[in-house]
DNA sequence: CGACTAATAC
DNA sequence: GTATTAGTCG
């Protein structure tokens, strides 16, 4: 039995309008720690995971796992019907059929309910690796979404370029090419990417599907950050534990237990990693999971800074400028249309995360209050 | 001869904008007593009127009664080139097939003039009985709109009932159900409806048009109330009086003079008989026909309050909370495609009033300065 | 049958 | 100005 709080339901919308586009049907995977959501796309070029925590959630009671097949468009109907500041109660029976959703007016008389259909999908839940990327950039995601969507009306693709010299978005079309260069915010300097052990295992997919890369080396460093962002899932971590390499086997249900955790850290990483490598407080786990003072929009940024680890931490909470992390010389093709497509998150958070390595997916992330919602976007190889 | 200047061309912009997608073209009747519409939808499934009082009215002569055949697009475009601040006069000879209209910025020296094209349009005035409605239903008008557009959603229609608990609208759709419920603000006490003498007659139709309930005795209590609308209506009134059931026999014109003015009445008791009869001032007719100080949204309540009568008439002026009253459960299945349209007069008005007997037409109204906008529905029977 | 474009509503 | 929807075109 799933019954589930969620203090506005605006959260829940602006997650709906950032994926329904991409994905039609999905699973909301529901267990004790919270809710997850993976799916690839409708033409299954691109991956979309979604995490809402337990703990962002007002009320949080989930008795047992439970899959609750959505109809994406469904969903979104039932919650326009929702104001954004409205708490709404997300409630299912073991076996139901129907999710029912309550919505309640702050300050009114006003309730609302609905049951909406479920329907059974098969869950091709992939294992998301957890890659050490070459480059990592982190910027206004107006930004990004006035990138995209500008280059969109030129060309197909753009090729993300991360360099000494910034980030360079560049797309060639039919009647004109484009090039948008960010340098880094202050000063322009570019530091190294925090890496969980510095091990960046790339390894090449064909298929264009999720990432492949794996480096799951789960030590100090990480351990601490995925302590601070994981709360109290240890159960999830012990799951982690002992993991390596779980992309290329599809169709496991290794997502939510490791994949997603992992994935989780690069999230947390974000800002704690921002400066890198601080070894206080690593090991922090579940101790850390006081909720974090502010929410929503700027809950992300508000959560990681919550934590007070790392140096520039604040850097990422400034909605402006763009920082640059880069080991290596990064130079990918990607296709605008998704990109356009992920950039929709952007209501959900201020800053976006490009995670990058050559041959290997693209990351893109978001990270708000009560989780995130990560992208995932194969490289286009040569000139297709 | 027509001359009417309106203060705000922005009154009729939104009562264009609130029936032009129900209604193309229409007959707008002008006589001493003002501008009335009246206008089966296109499917001829719902009800518009629409009345623009004289006096609300900055200047008004209509030397004799005169159609005006008006293609609503056409003139919805001539009303665009109007700022909603600009007087707005409208001019018409007597066998003119021109509509001249003139828009004199307030404060400025521009002066627009348009001529536009007027049509034969066969009257399909139909009349309006005057019906006691078990249930009275008055709310903030944006919430209406949102309830309908929320619903509209799920279903093709949408059950409205009003009992003890409160008003709720269910609509049950493919993918969802969805049910709104709203409790009567303040206590939450729900009062009888005032009738007009109590005495409440439905009889049921089978064609599903217009209301066919009858009712219609003009006694002290509506007496006084339809004084206070009706102003110097005294014609008016001469033409209501013995009129007793209208509404079987369609096609006439008894509309103006007849129906609508009896309709006029309820749209005032609305605050007025808030908390029901009061016999004070019923009896106050022309005298009252002072206009109100405040305008435009708030202006239908400012009226009403203007009068100074009944009891509780803030309540209606406060934008927020639902009043409920009722004599019997009623519950009553409607096209939400129509409220929808119907909700777009929202503009005119903060606050609306739907009125509901079984087996009898919905009619919802929004009162507003110069007068008044009302649409009829049909409820469905079964599961049409 | 799908995609695109145009119109319209928000 | 944006997003949706309806209609048209391929």
């Amino acid at each position: 039995m799933l019954e589930a709080k969620l203090a506005e339901a605006g959260t829940l919308k602006k997650l709906l309008d950032a994926i329904k586009e991409l994905v039609t049907d999905a699973n909301f995977e529901c267990n004790e720690e919270g809710i997850t959501l993976q799916a690839m796309d409708n033409s299954h070029v691109a991956l979309v995971a979604v995490l809402l925590e337990a703990t962002g959630f007002k009320r949080y009671r989930c008795d047992r796992p439970m899959p609750l097949g959505v109809n994406l468009t469904s969903l979104t109907k039932v919650l326009k019907c929702a104001k954004d500041d409205d708490e709404c109660t997300l409630k299912a029976a073991d076996e139901a059929d129907v999710l029912n959703l309550v919505y309640e007016a702050k300050n009114s008389d006003r309730i609302a309910e609905y049951d909406m259909k479920l329907m059974d999908i098969d869950s091709d839940t992939l294992g998301i690796p957890d890659t050490d990327y070459d480059a990592r950039v982190t910027m206004p995601s107006s930004e990004f979404t006035r990138i995209v969507r500008d280059l969109s009306q030129l060309g197909e693709s753009v090729r993300i370029e991360v360099s000494k010299e910034g980030v360079r978005f560049a797309s060639d079309g039919e009647a004109a090419n484009g090039s948008v260069l960010l340098r880094p915010a202050e000063g322009g300097s570019i530091g190294k990417v925090t890496q969980r052990k510095s091990k960046v295992k790339t390894e090449k997919k064909e298929d264009g599907d999720v990432v492949d890369v794996d480096a799951e080396d789960d030590e100090e460093e990480e351990g601490g950050v995925r302590g601070r962002i994981k709360k109290e899932k240890k159960v999830k971590k012990e799951l982690k534990e002992g993991e390596d390499v779980d992309m290329e086997d599809e169709d496991e249900e290794e997502f939510k237990p490791k994949s997603d955790d992992e994935g989780e850290e690069e999230q947390a990483e974000d800002d704690d990693e921002e400066e890198e490598s601080d070894g206080k407080k690593r090991k922090k786990k579940a101790s850390s999971s006081k909720k974090p003072a502010k929410k929503a929009k700027t809950a992300s940024s508000s959560k990681r800074k919550g934590k007070g680890k790392s140096n520039s931490d604040d850097s990422d909470d400034e909605a402006e400028g763009v920082r640059i992390q880069m080991n290596a010389h990064v130079s990918l093709t990607f296709s605008l249309k998704y990109l356009v497509n992920f950039s929709k998150s952007a209501s959900l958070c201020n800053r976006v995360q490009l995670m990058m390595s050559n041959d290997v997916p693209l990351l893109v992330s978001y990270v708000f209050g009560q989780g995130y919602i990560r992208y995932y976007l194969a490289p286009k190889i040569g000139d297709e």
